[in-house]
DNA sequence: TCTATTGGTGTTATATTATCAACACTGGTG
DNA sequence: CACCAGTGTTGATAATATAACACCAATAGA
């Protein structure tokens, strides 16, 4: 919680792919962390090559350091790549935009989209970091993840995004329940405005769920039809991954979503 | 230098390519750093998602989160992508493997390879942390980049890695003279045994080496004829990449190399 | 059973860090 | 031109997180 270089490496989160490039005092601003620690943690992370100063503007950024580990990573335990080909499949299924995203720490981490084609689409911010309480992904994995997952979430403070957004600890909980007996999670405009999310979970070779696999439409666009279509692919694709990534769904689940599709 | 998050990013450096989870006992012992030290540490980057922790087997390895912020990177400047096929078109051209760095802290990160299918051939790991001193890329970068790099290198301490490796600071300054009036880098088994390297730097917009493009040879394959061919071929690709990352070679290299290109 | 690992946890002296202030510098404005 | 508001950077000190040590529980192998 108080340690420096959780708090050194909070700051990261401040990059985005709209600002990728941020001055000092800027991020000392968000962060709300003094200027002169700021100052050193950039430092200190600049050695390792995670970030790095531009030499004139003085701006920093990430570095080439976390190519390099996400290449480690990648070339160790393949995902972007196996991700990328399925999520392709269920945008060109549902017309929507869809997104990938894992555990990573006390958030989830958006790993791999694809876009819809229609000019009229959810657009993601890529590499966003998600939170768990306000996304249908989050609802998602929380409700299959190990239950000290849950207990970290609601134990932490919770960001109200939206008129929508559920932050109440008891609330958030029965909708995580519902979402456990459901077997998918469906959360509309809890995290943005006008958007409505669809989201499956992605499970490890443990059983407990690691990340989800999310449809992200526009609130209007979303009908009945355009439900039942979404649920049946998102499950499929996110099964696909499951199995992809050396996951194994647990028999409780399979039969879970068994049922449901015979249903819908 | 004794920060608390330059040590815990230290930590990072034992995952490779081959040994991609470890436990912690195991990185106590290889990074010399007390056990509690390292657990609180990977505590820490866990939180978030730079390490996780398996479950099961208690193994850390690099998390969901390097790979976000290697997509928050690249959204923001594409270089992998530029680098990969102007990598192929080199390793095609020499019939050997190359490779692209970037200046990473204090060190060079590899960021793209293309192996030769010769089966002879130069294997690289993905993803490893190359030294400045003892590598062909390395010199090629030191010549031309800012003098303050030189500087923190010659003060670091330097491994000899093979009994070709330049360790002497004056010697290795001198090898970066002469390397800076050449405009490339050669260097034999100075990294590692048998393996011969040739290198062109990479410019950033400023005008300064932001890191090296290299050809791997067997070095019982080096000929006069294969140096020739892969110093012209290096030397393009290094131009192609420096353009397509939105850099630009001074013009005191320009002349440099073109002279070179006609003698040869 | 006994031993040698492992991951993880306390506790206290110590060393690092947070905080505040001031610094030099830049670019824009009156 | 002086001024102002902004930047990145560097010291000083007080506060505190950390390092180091031994220790524990659990596991695996002999």
């Amino acid at each position: 919680m108080s340690s420096t270089v959780a708090k050194a490496l909070m700051l990261l989160e401040h990059f985005s792919e709209e600002e990728p490039e941020l001055g000092l005092s800027e991020i000392a601003r968000r962060s709300g962390v003094d200027k002169a620690a700021v100052h050193r943690m950039l430092g200190a992370m600049a050695e390792s090559g995670l970030v790095e100063q531009q030499a004139d503007s003085r701006l920093y950024r990430l570095g080439a350091g976390v190519l390099r580990l996400a290449r480690v990573r990648e070339t160790a335990f393949p995902i972007a790549s196996v991700v990328q080909p399925i999520l392709e499949t269920l945008s060109a299924q549902t017309g929507e935009t869809v997104h990938a995203s894992l555990i990573s720490g006390r958030a989830l981490a958006n790993i791999a989209t694809c876009e819809s084609r229609k000019s009229n689409r959810v657009s993601l911010v890529a590499g966003e970091v998600l939170p768990f309480h306000s996304t249908a992904s989050g609802l998602a994995t929380l409700a299959f993840a190990d239950e000290s997952l849950l207990d970290r979430v609601l134990a932490a403070p919770r960001a109200s995004l939206t008129p929508f957004t559920v932050t109440d600890a008891e609330t958030l909980r029965a909708r995580v329940d519902a979402v456990r007996a459901q077997g998918y999670a469906e959360s509309d405009q809890t995290n943005e405005e006008e958007v409505h999310g669809l989201a499956a979970p992605l499970f490890d070779r443990t059983g407990k769920a690691c990340g989800g696999v999310s449809v992200s439409t526009p609130s209007h666009r979303m009908s009945d039809a355009q439900r039942a279509l979404s649920i049946r692919a998102v499950l499929a694709a996110a099964g696909e991954i499951t199995n992809g990534l050396g996951g194994r769904r647990p028999r409780s689940y399979e039969d879970l979503i068994a049922t449901l599709v015979l249903e819908g």
